[in-house]
DNA sequence: TAACACTATGTAATAATATAACATTTACAA
DNA sequence: TTGTAAATGTTATATTATTACATAGTGTTA
């Protein structure tokens, strides 16, 4: 059984404008986004952010400062994140791969090190991108 | 036989201090280090980083915006870039493992997709950090 | 040499991303 | 109901990164 993480009202209204979009949101756009809706300061949106990052609801694409909700209904806790991202339009999607995913988590360096967490980012061209070639 | 990329003399004198330091550098702290050598402006460093990062001898730790000299000879164009980075005292080493960056560079998503590049981040403690607990 | 292309530099202004500090309110369990 | 943690609201500020434009150096080739 998952611990049912009830959103406030702001994550709430910032997870479901990320969780509708069909690419990573950038903080000021999500802000811009939910002007409307009384959310008026930076702070107001990286709170919550943070919040559905730590609960898993959504990711932070590192490379791209971009934010896009969670395709992968088992990682309600983000330690394990790998995804692709075109280049080109910059398309970005979660890779949910179980042989990766176990690969990764169970990897030890060199010094014994176990971790803890990983994030993945893979850079190519999409299908879209690569046949326009 | 590897391309010889001569550095120009702010290219230099970045690298020259990202190299000598033990932890990942920030672009404004390399701003305030350089000051002296006649480097004034962001975009001067900004530019430089950009060069290094692309000839592949610094990488950037996107989790963190902080540079690091690459501390693997052999991966002079930085395609295949894997971290280790303790949560708690910010250490951060590059890991070179023939058999990881082989998995990933190999690694073909479910649409068939193989990707041009990569960039792991692992995180957790640190041997130092772990015994400290 | 002269013409060209390419890379790098210098400088100012500004954009984009993120956090600090402080006051208040809400949720909810002991 | 009282204590505590979580969430909110607001202002100001810190940090990270780019745009725009002008100039200078480097190397190649006509
Ligand atoms: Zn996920
Ligand atoms: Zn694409
Ligand atoms: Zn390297
Ligand atoms: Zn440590």
């Amino acid at each position: 059984m998952e611990k049912q993480h009830n959103l406030s009202k702001n994550q709430k209204i910032i997870f479901d404008l990320i969780d509708k979009s069909h690419e990573p949101l950038k903080a000021y756009s999500i802000l811009f986004n939910v002007q409307k809706k009384g959310i008026n300061a930076p702070l107001q949106v990286y709170r919550a952010l943070d919040k559905l990052v730590e609960i898993g609801k959504i990711h932070k694409i590192e490379s791209r400062n971009a934010f896009i909700a969670c395709q992968n209904s088992s990682c309600q806790i983000s330690k394990a994140t790998a995804f692709s991202i075109c280049e080109s339009c910059e398309k970005v999607s979660e890779i949910s791969n179980t042989k990766l995913s176990k690969y990764l988590s169970n990897f030890t360096d060199e010094a014994g090190m176990k971790y803890s967490k990983y994030n993945l980012e893979f850079f190519g061209l999409c299908k879209k991108c690569k046949s326009k070639e």
